[in-house]
RNA sequence: CGGGGUGUAGCGCAGUCUGGUAGCGCACUUGGUUCGGGACCAAGGAGUCGCAGGUUCAAAUCCUGUCACCCCGACCA
C-alpha cells in the first residue's frame, strides 16, 4: 500500500500470485562463500583456501565468476557496482545513484534521438480503467496475468490496523503499457488527416506482476520509454516502426557498445495486439539472447479499439494506423551482461556516469593539500575536454579511505579510467592511468598534457574495444546449422552431477532455415527452451528447413533467451 | 504454480541433528604502527536468530502455519 501526502491510500492487489522465493544454494564447501566481493584480505583468502586449492584461479573482485555461476555472478555485480538493490517491496528494485546515472545517460541520449526524429514528450496516467484494457482482445490476453489492480481508495484504522475501504466502482489497472489509455486520448486529438502524424513519447514507470524477478532484467516495476504514434497510412506507420527500430539499433551499437541483430518476431513472440513486432537482439556473455528493444506496427487494431478516426483528403472517414516502441531499464541489465567481467561492472564510456576518477595519493600530511590542489586543477582541465558531445565527466574521490579500497571500488563500478595522483606524478607533471578494459595492475604513467590531448581518443578506444569484444563473442558463438540433430545437440547442456546446479554455459545463436508453424516452434521451445529470437531484416538466401524439409526464404536466429 | 534450497550484525556465513537465552570473517568506530596501495596491532559499537502461534522451567535450535529470497522448470521485456 502506498500513502500519498494527503493521507489517502491506494490498495494494490495482484491477479498473479507472488513468485516463489528461492535462494541460490550456497556451495557448502566453498571457502568464504561468495560474499568476498566486499573486499577480503589476501591473508584471509589464503587461509581459507587451503592447500587443496592452492593453484586455484586468480582472485577476482566478484565471486562466483561468470563461468562458475552466471546468474549469481550477475547479482553480485549489480550489488558490488552499487547499481541497485532489492527493496522491501516484492519484485521491486531500488536503483542506486550509480545505476540511475547510467539510466539518465540512456534517457538523455535517446530523448535527443526521439526529438531529432520529430517526436515530443507527454505524460499519461499511471492508472488505466479496467474497461480500457478489455478493448483489444489479444492485448487483454497478453497482459491479464500480470496486472496489479487498484480496488480501494481509502484506509481506515480498525483495531490498530489500517484496512482498505472505499471500494472503487471500476478497478484501476496499474499500467503494464499504455496503448489503451493513450489510444483513448489520441481518439480525441485526431479528427483530420491534418492532425497526423501524431508522434508522442512518454518516459514512465510500468508494472508487470512477474513470477520471477531479476534486478534490471525483470522487475515488477520498471522504468521505460514508450513511443506511440498515429499515421494516416499503413505505409507511413510501417516506416515509423522501422525508423525507430533503427534508432534503437544505432543506440545499442554506438552508445551501449552492444552489437545487435535487427529482425522481426515470429507470430508466437509478437506483442499482444500487434500486426508486426520488430526487435533488436543482443547476445549476453552466457550466450543467451536478450531483447534490448522492440518496435511494433499495430495496424488499425488499437485505432479500432480506441476509435482513433480521421477524415482523409477525400473526406472519407477511416481508422488511423498506429505504432508503439519501447526500451526499458532492462538496457542496464544488458550492459552488465555484455560488458561486465569477474572484477565487476564495465561501463561503456559514452554512457558511463563518470569517465575519469581521480584518486589522490595523500599519504604524507604535508603533501596532502598540494596533491589535492593539483588534482582539483586537473579535474577542471579534464572537464574542458569534450567527449561524445559532452564535457568529460570527472569525479575527484577525496574520501578519507585507503587508496587501494577506492581503486577497487571504482573497478567494481566500472569507471572507464582511473587516475592515481601522488607527489611523484606531480613532480613529473604526469598522471598514473588505469583503464577498466585492462587488468587492474596494468597502469601506465602518461604526461599530463599528453593525457588531456588524447583523452577523447582514449575513451573512444575503450568504447570501440568493448564493442569489438562483444561482437567477437557473438561471432564465436553463432553457428550456422542445417540438421535437426546438430541443432538439438547444440542446445543440449552438458550433464552436471547436481541436478539443481546452474546449467553450464552452452549453446549460442543458431542460424537455421525455418518454414515451420507456430506449433513446431512451440514444440522446439518445449524440448529445448529455445525460440526464434527473430527473422533478421538483413538479406538472406533461400534454403531448406531442417525441421520440415520445406523451402525457406532465409535463416532465422534461434537462442535461449532472457 | 511444480521440483530443490535458504532466511542468525551492513555483507558473507557457523551454530539447529543432541533445547540452557549468539559466534566468526569482512565492513564500521577509536587509538597506535605502516604508507604508490584491495595493510598490521589493539580496543569497541552493532543482532526482537524472517514473522506468527504451539510444546517446554527454558526455543536460533523441536512442532504447525505463514512470508520473503535464490536455483531448475512453466510464463514473460
Amino acid at each position: 500500500m502506498t500513502r500519498d501526502p494527503l493521507g489517502r491510500a491506494f490498495c494494490f492487489s495482484a491477479t498473479a500470485l507472488p513468485p516463489r522465493a528461492a535462494a541460490p544454494a550456497q556451495r557448502p564447501g566453498s571457502p568464504g562463500g561468495c560474499g568476498r566481493c566486499a573486499a577480503t584480505t589476501p591473508a584471509t583468502l589464503g587461509d581459507s583456501v587451503g592447500p587443496a586449492m592452492s593453484n586455484a584461479k586468480p582472485q577476482t573482485a566478484i565471486t562466483p565468476t561468470r563461468e562458475d555461476n552466471y546468474a549469481e555472478w550477475y547479482q553480485q555485480v549489480v550489488r558490488a557496482a552499487d547499481l541497485a538493490e532489492t527493496s522491501p517491496v516484492r519484485g521491486c528494485m531500488v536503483i542506486k545513484p550509480w545505476g540511475y546515472a547510467l539510466w539518465e545517460n540512456v534517457q538523455r541520449v535517446l530523448d535527443k534521438m526521439f526529438k531529432d526524429t520529430g517526436h515530443v514528450n507527454a505524460y499519461f496516467p499511471l492508472f488505466i480503467p479496467l474497461s480500457f484494457l478489455e478493448k483489444e482482445a489479444a492485448h487483454v490476453e497478453g497482459f491479464a496475468k500480470e496486472c496489479a489492480v487498484v480496488t480501494h481508495h481509502r484506509l481506515e484504522a480498525r483495531d490498530g490496523k489500517l484496512v482498505p475501504t472505499g471500494e472503487l466502482e471500476e478497478p484501476l489497472v496499474v499500467r503494464p503499457t499504455s496503448e489503451t489509455i493513450i489510444g483513448e486520448m489520441f481518439a480525441k486529438w485526431v479528427q483530420s488527416y491534418r492532425d497526423l502524424p501524431l508522434l508522442i513519447n512518454q518516459w514512465a514507470n510500468v508494472v508487470r506482476w512477474e513470477m520471477r524477478t531479476r534486478l534490471f532484467l525483470r522487475t515488477a516495476e520498471f522504468l521505460w520509454q514508450e513511443g506511440h504514434t498515429a499515421h494516416a497510412s499503413a505505409e507511413e506507420a510501417v516506416e515509423e516502426t522501422m525508423k525507430m527500430l533503427g534508432v534503437y539499433a544505432d543506440f545499442a551499437e554506438n552508445w551501449m557498445a552492444t552489437p545487435v541483430i535487427q529482425g522481426e518476431k515470429t507470430e508466437g513472440e509478437r506483442f499482444p495486439g500487434a500486426v508486426q513486432t520488430f526487435c533488436i537482439e543482443a547476445m549476453m556473455q552466457d550466450r543467451k539472447a536478450l531483447q534490448a528493444g522492440t518496435s511494433h506496427f499495430l495496424g488499425q487494431n488499437f485505432a479500432k479499439a480506441s476509435g482513433i478516426k480521421f477524415l482523409d483528403e477525400k473526406g472519407v472517414l477511416g481508422h488511423a494506423w498506429t505504432t508503439s516502441w519501447g526500451v526499458s531499464t532492462r538496457l542496464i541489465g544488458s550492459m552488465i551482461m555484455t560488458h561486465a567481467d569477474d572484477d565487476g561492472m564495465v561501463c561503456p564510456p559514452k554512457l558511463a556516469p563518470q569517465h575519469v576518477i581521480i584518486i589522490p595519493v595523500t599519504h604524507k600530511p604535508e603533501e596532502r593539500q598540494r596533491v589535492l590542489d593539483w588534482c582539483k586543477t586537473l579535474a577542471a582541465d579534464l572537464r574542458q575536454v569534450q567527449y561524445a558531445g559532452q564535457p568529460v565527466r570527472v569525479e575527484l574521490d577525496a574520501r578519507d579511505l585507503r587508496g587501494g579500497d577506492k581503486v577497487w571500488q571504482w573497478i567494481k563500478r566500472g569507471a572507464p579510467l582511473r587516475l592515481e595522483i601522488g607527489p611523484r606524478d606531480i613532480d613529473k607533471d604526469s598522471v598514473f592511468v588505469g583503464r577498466r578494459d585492462k587488468g587492474a595492475k596494468e597502469k601506465t604513467s602518461v604526461g599530463r598534457a599528453e593525457f588531456l590531448a588524447s583523452l577523447p581518443a582514449l575513451l573512444q578506444e575503450i568504447q570501440d574495444g568493448l564493442y569489438q569484444r562483444a561482437l567477437a563473442h557473438r561471432t564465436a558463438n553463432t553457428r550456422v546449422i542445417d540438421t535437426k540433430e546438430e541443432f538439438y545437440a547444440y542446445f543440449t547442456a552438458p550433464a552436471t552431477k547436481d541436478p539443481n546446479a546452474p546449467t553450464p554455459i552452452h549453446g549460442g545463436f543458431a542460424m537455421t532455415h525455418f518454414s515451420g508453424s507456430k506449433e513446431l516452434e512451440a514444440k522446439i521451445k518445449d524440448d529445448l527452451s529455445v525460440t526464434v529470437r527473430c527473422i533478421p531484416l538483413a538479406e538472406g538466401e533461400p534454403g531448406t528447413c531442417p525441421f520440415t524439409g520445406q523451402p525457406s526464404a532465409k535463416r532465422v536466429v534461434w537462442a535461449k533467451s532472457y
